[in-house]
RNA sequence: GCCCGGGUGGCGAAACUGGUAGACGCAAGGGACUUAAAAUCCCUCGGUGGCAACACCGUGCCGGUUCGAUUCCGGCCCCGGGCACCA
């Protein structure tokens, strides 16, 4: 090894092959020993790894390696997440089969992960693409689905007219198709669904246990699921009940209308003789489905000259067409109440339907207000003119203008033998009279809906079912899966190939052996990702999805990845972790312990991103500077949690410290047993308390893994050790420079690995640094004989004390008070107060 | 539109439980070494005023609580993430 220059392809290389030869990351259950399974979300293999890659996989393996060195038996696989979009992509732009490509990609990255030093066990890793992997998907579908979780129903997709194909959101660019430029359409599809909402309840109620998650995630999962208390209500369509569900029963006496969606069967109905109405049904069909596109779109409706009967007051409402409501959602109708909803209040104005008030604050006078003001505010004309919000005061008087929406609860108004009541109370007695009377009942709504997971693609999973023309929807049998995908195939990104392959989809019933078809449908690959953290327990197991090895390793004890899988992913997989379970697979309720997710890494402000053309391809860096020094300025740039702004210069800034680490330490002295650290003299006394205070920082940041300020406090060892060096050479200097090198090659080892793995090796250790103990901080080099103590007047920064460690609060105030720039800017005014806070400051209060 | 974050020097950031704002690093400027450059080492580095001591201002904006607020509370502005077929 060249002693004098810092050459890092040389000592990388070196260290790979080190924990090559000795198998150094390959993990065995042990039950007398702690486990720590850390996982990093596993890469869509795109092709080559991103920074946004570089820093989750960094963050994994810097955890690992410090359970390690804690004497954790810790578990770190790696896999693809290898189904998806970009290969059928790949596929259309190359003509390479999304098999060959992927595979390739996987070599490729592969070869990455491993020269940044990641240290993964390789024999477990999978690929959800491949046929041993999938199989035990399409084995828990058909159980699930003789279960009774699974269904199939219609569903909106984004569909092409032009291609005659289904678009993914991301294909649909201003409402186009991105390869046609065809305005969208929607069309409702018959899909298989999974019923995450029968979990609905345990997966809101388990959250409150996630104590390491961030509360930000698990927020977010608890507006996601979105559990609502409300009334099932139905209202009467020429002598057939309609039903809607609202969370505000209280305002029912205030409903002027009912809005169905545009695929509603009454609306179908309605349009046959309404050209009106059917041009407009048409008109929605011109519509993206992605929910932000709906909230932001403008609301449109039509009446459709029907009639509906209030369950209550018998009035008869008009029914519209409204483009905001979805068929897919509850039973695709529901009650408008203008006064009370700020959309339905917009509506009606458009419209020109009437607004009924029925509610009005707590606050109001309920006996001032003239019951007759707002029986005869019904009309939107009216209304205008109708006085109808009370202005606080002594003498109320009457707002003449509703330019507002009081959509809080509050006391009803002109709601019959209800007026008077509060909105809870209204709550609970129009449910029990709904149910009295057989038109409602009390129910529990969540925001979330079932999972959708059949996709009209070629590059998934095959969905395991067969459609008999008698006995309808049949799972296939165990023995026949997989359900391979076929990887010879043409491929012209018009519909699925599936569809164009007989000899893939003619197969016979499993029941009744007749002639019947397989489903040509492909999952979401968010079925993959969902439970591929489990399978790593044991890969090889060729004979079940899961075994035992799944309840030692289980649950994921630390699991990092991106924010933006903060919902969909994580949720999913808590919810398959809960089918598992129930299915008797698993003992565990919740697979991820503990949660961090990662900012995303910008430059210039936005994230990386090919189309911007901001992108630092790792690959070229790691070339000029090593993989450590990579490691180590994404660990320093930023906490974890944060974005990272990415500077190429202070990319140098990293590589400058390593070198300079190379050669500090390759100067420092053998490490002194026994060493008697009662003679130092000041001058070291004070740099090793320094350095131990520096460990001591380090020990509380790793914990809650802000690995930035761990590598600045290392950086400031490294300071204080050149400073240590500089002194004469004497056993002292010596033993503090020796420990201080030790501890700091330490604490770098999980960030750094190579660079430490070689210079823990030429000071002459005869074991690994990767099993090296993690060191904490001597409290004895720790205690201070003095102490500085900062002195403000009125809150200002005025001077500093230097007093004895255990001066008395009289000692410390008589000080501050007697400093000289204190005195000088409490002249002329009187002391009020003196706070002392011991060991920080004092604060003298004068006026 | 809805839900969740974030905003501190020229830049990335730090500040533990409400207690010295800017640790650590980058860039910049000055110096040493060198024939020169690179590398390395040393010094300065929030703004304004001042020879200096020091003073005033300063953590997106407005207001509040407090002896004391980057930190807590209320109201805004801007930027980012997610919104169910990108993964």
């Amino acid at each position: 090894m060249d002693k004098a220059q810092y050459h890092p392809e040389k000592i990388e290389e070196a260290a790979r092959e080190y924990w090559q030869a000795h198998d150094s990351f390959r993990a065995v259950e042990d039950e007398g020993r702690e486990k720590f399974y850390c996982l990093s979300m596993f890469p869509y293999p795109s092709g080559r790894l991103h920074m946004g890659h570089v820093r989750n996989y960094t963050i994994g393996d810097v955890i690992s390696r410090y359970q390690r060195m804690l004497g954790k038996n810790v578990l770190q696989p790696m896999g693809w997440d290898a189904f998806g979009l970009p290969a059928e992509n790949a596929a259309i732009k190359h003509n390479v089969p999304p098999a060959k490509w992927t595979y390739e990609n996987i070599d490729y990255m592969r070869g990455q992960l491993q020269r940044l030093g990641f240290g993964y066990d390789w024999k477990r890793e999978l690929a959800t693409c491949h046929p041993k992997y999938y199989k035990w998907e399409q084995w828990l579908f058909t159980k699930l689905f003789n279960k009774g979780l699974i269904y199939k129903k219609t569903a909106p997709v984004n569909w092409c007219p032009n291609d005659l194909t289904v678009l993914a959101n991301e294909q649909v660019i201003d409402g186009c198709c991105w390869r046609c430029d065809t305005p969208v359409e929607r069309k409702e599809i018959p899909q298989y669904f999974m019923k995450i909402t029968a979990y609905a309840d345990e997966l809101l109620q388990e959250l409150d246990n996630l104590e390491g998650w961030p509360e930000q995630v698990r927020a977010m999962q608890r507006n996601w699921i979105g559990r609502s208390e409300g009334v099932e209500v139905a209202f009467e369509v020429e002598g057939e009940p309609l039903k809607v569900f609202t969370t505000r029963p209280d305002t029912l006496m205030g409903v002027t209308y009912v809005a169905v969606a545009p695929e509603h069967p009454l609306a179908a109905k309605a349009a046959s003789d309404n050209p009106a109405l059917a041009a407009f049904i048409d008109e929605c069909k011109v519509m993206e489905t992605s929910e932000a596109a709906m909230e932001t779109m403008e609301k449109k409706g039509v009446d459709t000259g029907l009639k509906a009967r209030h369950p209550i007051t018998g009035d008869e409402v008009p029914v519209f067409a409204a483009n905001f409501v979805l068929m897919g959602y509850g039973e695709g109708a529901v009650m408008a109440v203008p006064a009370h909803d700020q959309r339905d209040f917009e509506f009606a104005h458009k419209y020109g339907l009437a607004i009924k008030p029925v509610i009005i604050p707590s606050s109001w006078d309920l006996s001032k207000v003239k019951a007759s003001v707002f029986s005869e505010g019904v009309g939107n004309a009216k209304m205008k003119e109708a006085p109808c919000r009370q202005v606080e005061g002594e003498n109320p008087h009457i707002w003449l203008e509703w330019d507002d929406v009081f959509s809080k609860p509050g006391v009803l108004i002109d709601s019959d033998e209800f007026t008077g009541l509060s909105s809870q109370e209204a709550f609970d007695a129009l449910a029990v009279y709904l149910e009295k009377k057989g038109k409602g009942s009390k129910r529990v709504n969540f925001r979330l809906r079932d999972w959708g997971v059949s996709r009209q693609r070629y590059w998934g999973a095959p969905i395991p079912m067969i459609n008999c023309p008698t006995c309808g929807e049949v799972t296939v049998p165990e023995d026949q899966l997989p359900v391979e995908l076929p990887t010879d195939i043409e491929f012209d990104g018009v519909g699925s190939p599936l569809k164009k392959m007989p000899e893939f989809y003619e197969t016979t019933c499993p029941k009744c052996g007749g002639k019947a078809e397989r489903e040509t449908d492909t999952f979401d690959t968010f079925m993959e990702s969902s439970w591929y953290y489990a399978r790593y327990t044991c890969t090889d197991n060729d004979e079940a999805m899961l075994d035992e090895r799944a309840n030692y390793w289980l649950p994921v004890d630390q699991y990092i990845g991106g924010i933006e899988h903060a919902i969909l992913h994580l949720l999913y997989a808590r919810f398959y972790q809960k089918l598992m379970r129930d299915i008797g697979l698993v003992d565990k309720d919740e697979p991820f312990k503990n949660l961090l997710t990662q900012g995303m890494v910008l430059k210039d402000g936005t994230k990386m991103s090919k189309s911007k053309g901001n992108t630092v391809d790792p690959q070229d860096l790691i070339s000029k500077y090593g993989a450590d020094t990579v490691r180590l300025f994404t660990m320093f740039a930023a906490p974890p949690e944060q974005s990272l702004e990415w500077n190429d210069d202070a990319v140098e800034g990293a590589s400058r410290f390593l070198k300079r680490l190379w050669k500090l330490a390759q100067s420092a002295p053998a490490l002194a047993t026994g060493f008697d650290w009662s003679g130092l003299d000041a001058d070291l006394k004070a740099q090793r308390g320094e350095l131990h205070s520096q460990l001591e920082q380090i020990n509380r940041d790793v914990e809650r893994y802000q690995f930035n300020t761990v590598v600045a406090a290392c950086m400031k060892m490294l300071n204080i050790l050149s400073e240590v060096e500089k002194q004469p050479a004497a056993a002292g200097r010596d033993a503090v420079y020796a420990e201080g090198i030790d501890r700091v090659l330490r604490v770098l080892a999980p960030i750094v690995p190579h660079i430490t793995h070689a210079l823990w090796q030429m000071r002459g250790n005869s074991t690994p640094i990767l099993t090296a103990s993690w060191p904490s901080a001597d409290a004895s080099a720790l205690v201070k004989n003095t102490l500085e103590i900062v002195v403000q007047v009125n809150g200002k920064l005025r001077g500093r004390i230097t007093v004895a460690a255990d001066a008395s609060r009289e000692t410390i105030e008589a000080a501050a008070l007697g400093e000289e720039n204190v005195q000088r800017n409490m002249e002329g005014k009187t002391v009020r107060k003196v706070i002392v806070v011991p060991g920080k400051l004092v604060n003298i209060v004068v006026a």
